[in-house]
DNA sequence: GCCGTTGCCAAT
DNA sequence: TTGGCAACGGCC
């Protein structure tokens, strides 16, 4: 492990405020760590007798050329190294960051998911907090006359240097950052160096552009007797006065239509002060009409009585069925804790389903609600987080970073829809997932974790159902006992709101629906559903697995299938609109070209669309039904900043009749005016080789189907599939989650996979396919001479390679009781070289 | 992550 | 001997 030789978790930051008298006993030295991959050791400084620095403060230190972001660690009376090689700090960044508990939760991170601690700092800093001086390339004098005068001296250039000296020539500045033009060059490296030998071309460090505050001039009033004041002076300090003595400058001369020397005046003569205030940048939001505490049902109130009656840290699984109300039970857990001055934090998948959920509690708790996700600007996460920081009892919603929200005074945390597998972070490292961290930060700051799901995760509900009673079922009773450690909980609400029942599934076997001559996408039982929508003034929802228009494009003559250049798997078709250039498109790469006319292989010109996308499905409508008005809901159209809150208010208004979409629609959507789901093939789903594609189908398709009959009018479920008989399909239809689990827990313990076993997955990729192939051998070698654990593999990924990366893996297996001895990484990580790059994915949740 | 150092190889 | 190049390790 890349940090244990420093041993760093014994390293506590102090409580900010603490140790400001060590200023004064001349501890002019500061440890750091600085936020360099390659330098993972603690790093001293000198500090200028201007500034004040605190252990966990952040700063900006030079180091080697640049200057970096680094965590001050500890103070120092007398350095340990040689007074010439220390450099001063820079400056400080931000302070009163870092309680010692969150420390620890940060190292714990670390630790867990062998990942050197300064990254995961990063990830629980707001980007640009942590500024770092950018690489810089721009054009010589000498290049700028050359240019005109003797162009033959570019034909002696390497195609890179050329390329790159065009690039710069067309930038007006004739400057980019190396970075850039690492993008858009091949052999960057090479290229810049010719042309840096030449002299044609600069290179410099740009000194690191920091998130700051936002200022801006307030007017602060701060005298009111009048004692020489003209007219209209004594107009803009009553306007001033009423307004309650503080107003943004440019604000208060707006309103008196003044200049702004007429209020310098005013301050010279000490009637008010003028000075910078920090002004937030927050998200607009609408504004919402205040919203009550709804009454709770029986299951409802009993959840919310075990929950606010929990003292100190406490797991408790919220199993509630779609529509059951598990929002309300969330308010209501929280009101009371703002009130104690306390904060919450929420977590949710993704951020689709935010817009709806983040007006329900900004309906209930006003601007006591502030929403962090990575959609927003730098600018709106760092002063989300500065606010986080004041202490001031608070509701923070967000997605999986927002674990690490710096709420210093934590009362509660929630995790909704926790079985998502958004939670979990494939790459970069750490690879953590949020279910887990959240577990140890209610631990450390002692507070109960709420985990809501109509279809928990195995591993929740093996570890709430293991320590409870027996697994014995008691709905609604609270089944935490005081025998076993009363630290978990498990809650059910088994019924709907207002007693609406679930609606009924009915499965459709397109089969036969073939076999009896439909040979439209959609069942006749689909059909009529749709056609009956309009009539019944009612709305529905499609679920379709994959956007775009179709999965795959293939010749018809010969079976030639257009493949992406760069990666294993076929490109789907994109239909941009009627006249535009037919666009065949990669999902892996975002590569992009042209529809051909004619097959590539045989020049046959019947290359066909096969498979369907969200695309060809509202297409398809559009020619069966064009009545119906359907607004697209996937990634494509929900690209833009706004653009989910646009479309779900546009379909909540019934400006459309049916909302087309993926995975997206199943995450917490409550529409009441939808009756009808359609899943258009759910085989997508279910033949998927991964160790979860059963338990992720499950919760996929449950989920979608609870999108139906959520108001007053009944819903209905039509799935169509060509495998009717399917385990995942039959638990669906029967709503039976605990049958399902039983039988997907058995072939998991079984199977020693997840959660009876614990995984490691090493993922290694490189642009060399041989060599990715021996490392992952050579690895795999070195690894059997280890006890404790099993191998799986190396084998090809599952898409072997994308982007043009070769990609292989090794899976170990082992017993999640004790932790066998494991690898040593950085021998591991030796054995790679630096042309194949590995990533330790700890707990993985896709292995395919 | 950048930069200077090192050590190797081939051209001179 | 020189210069080109990739591999390596320090940076406080």
């Amino acid at each position: 492990m890349y940090i244990n030789d420093l041993n760093l978790q014994n390293l506590v930051v102090a409580e900010p405020g603490e140790s400001y008298q060590a200023q004064n006993l001349g501890n002019r030295y500061i440890e750091v760590l600085v936020d360099c991959p390659g330098a993972t050791g603690l790093f001293t400084y000198r500090l200028p007798p201007q500034l004040e620095v605190t252990p966990g403060d952040i700063l900006t230190v030079p180091f080697g050329a640049q200057q970096l972001g680094a965590i001050a660690i500890r103070l120092l009376a007398t350095p340990n190294l040689a007074a010439d090689k220390i450099r001063e700090v820079e400056d400080v960044v931000s302070v009163g960051f870092f309680p010692s508990h969150y420390w620890e939760l940060l190292n714990r991170v670390a630790t867990y998911y062998y990942t050197p601690l300064i990254q995961v700092i990063r990830v629980a800093l707001p980007p640009g907090l942590l500024g770092r001086s950018q690489r810089r390339i721009k054009l010589t004098q000498l290049s700028q006359e050359q240019t005109t005068t003797k162009l033959s001296t570019v034909n002696f250039l390497s195609p890179p240097a050329q390329q790159i000296l065009q690039l710069l020539q067309t930038q007006p500045s004739g400057d980019y950052s190396f970075a850039y033009l690492q993008q858009k060059v091949k052999f960057t490296y090479r290229g810049v160096r010719e042309l840096l030998r030449l002299g044609l071309v600069e290179s410099y460090l740009e000194a690191p552009r920091l998130t700051r505050p936002k200022l801006q001039k307030a007017v602060t009033l701060i005298d009111v007797s009048d004692r020489d004041l003209t007219q209209r002076q004594r107009e803009i300090i009553e306007v001033l006065r009423r307004r309650g003595g503080e107003l943004w400058h440019s604000e208060l001369l707006q309103i008196c239509s003044a200049s702004s020397s007429i209020l310098k005046t005013l301050a010279q003569k000490g009637y008010i002060v003028i000075e910078e205030r920090e002004i937030l940048r927050a998200e607009q939001s609408p504004t919402l009409p205040q919203d009550q505490p709804k009454t709770l049902n029986a299951a409802q109130a009993n959840a919310l009585a075990t929950i606010n009656s929990i003292n100190g840290f406490a797991q408790v699984l919220l199993h509630g069925i779609t529509g059951s109300g598990k929002t309300e039970v969330y308010l209501q857990a929280i009101a009371p804790l703002l009130h104690q001055g306390k904060s919450a934090l929420v977590l949710v998948p993704e951020i689709g389903l935010t817009p709806q959920l983040t007006d329900r509690f900004r309906a209930r708790f006003g601007n006591k609600v502030a929403v962090y996700h990575s959609a927003l600007s730098e600018g709106e996460r760092y002063d989300t987080w500065r606010q986080m920081l004041t202490g001031e009892p608070q509701v923070v919603i967000g997605t999986r970073s927002a674990i690490f929200a710096p709420l210093p005074n934590l009362g509660l945390i929630i995790l909704d829809e926790e079985h998502d597998s958004s939670f979990k972070q494939d790459s970069p490292i750490p690879t953590y997932h949020a279910r887990t961290v959240a577990q140890w930060r209610a631990e450390l700051e002692n507070c109960p974790l709420v985990l809501g799901s109509a279809t928990p995760s195995l591993e929740s509900w093996v570890s709430v159902r293991r320590q409870g009673a027996g697994g014995r079922r008691q709905e609604v009773e609270e089944n935490s006992s005081t025998q076993h450690s009363a630290s978990t909980h498990y809650l059910s609400l088994p019924e709907r709101i207002n007693s609406r029942p679930l609606p009924p599934v009915e499965v459709v076997d397109m089969r036969l629906e073939l076999q009896q001559g439909n040979r439209s996408i959609f069942s006749r039982s689909l059909q009529a559903a749709l056609g009956q929508l309009q009539e019944k003034k009612q709305q529905g929802i499609l679920f379709i697995h994959r956007r775009g228009h179709s999965t795959f494009v293939s010749c018809r003559n010969c079976g030639y299938v257009m493949e992406c250049p760069h990666c294993d798997v076929s490109l789907a078709y994109h239909h941009t609109e009627e006249g535009a250039p037919q666009l065949l498109q990669c999902h892996y790469c975002n590569y992009v070209r042209s529809h051909p006319k004619f097959c590539p292989d045989c020049s046959s010109p019947y290359l066909k669309f096969f498979g369907s996308g969200t695309q060809r499905i509202t297409q398809e409508l559009a020619k069966e039904f064009p009545q119906l008005r359907c607004i697209r809901f996937d990634s494509d159209t929900t690209r833009n900043k706004g653009a989910h809150r646009t479309l779900l208010t546009q379909f909540a208004n019934g400006e459309a009749d049916l909302l087309v979409g993926t995975q997206m629609l199943t995450k917490g959507l409550d529409l009441p005016q939808v009756t009808l789901v359609g899943v258009v093939a759910a085989d997508g789903l279910l033949h998927l080789s991964d160790y979860r594609a059963s338990e992720r189908a499950f919760q996929t398709l449950t989920q979608v189907a609870g999108r139906a009959g959520r108001g007053d009018d009944a819903g209905r479920v039509i799935v169509q599939t060509y495998t009717p008989e399917h385990q995942v399909i039959e638990a669906v239809r029967t709503h039976d989650y605990e049958s399902f689990c039983q039988a997907e827990l058995e072939q998991r313990q079984d199977l020693d996979y997840p959660p009876y076993g614990r995984l490691i997955l090493l993922r290694l990729s490189s642009l060399d396919p041989l060599q990715v192939q021996n490392i992952a051998q050579i690895i795999a070698t070195h690894l059997g001479s280890n006890a404790g654990f099993e191998i799986l593999g190396p084998a090809p990924a599952g898409v072997m390679r994308v982007a043009n990366r070769y990609r292989w893996q090794i899976l170990l297996k082992f017993s999640p009781d004790e932790l066998p001895q494991l690898p040593n990484w950085e021998e591991i990580r030796d054995l790679c070289g630096d042309r194949v790059s590995l990533t330790i994915d700890v707990d993985p949740v896709n292995i395919l």
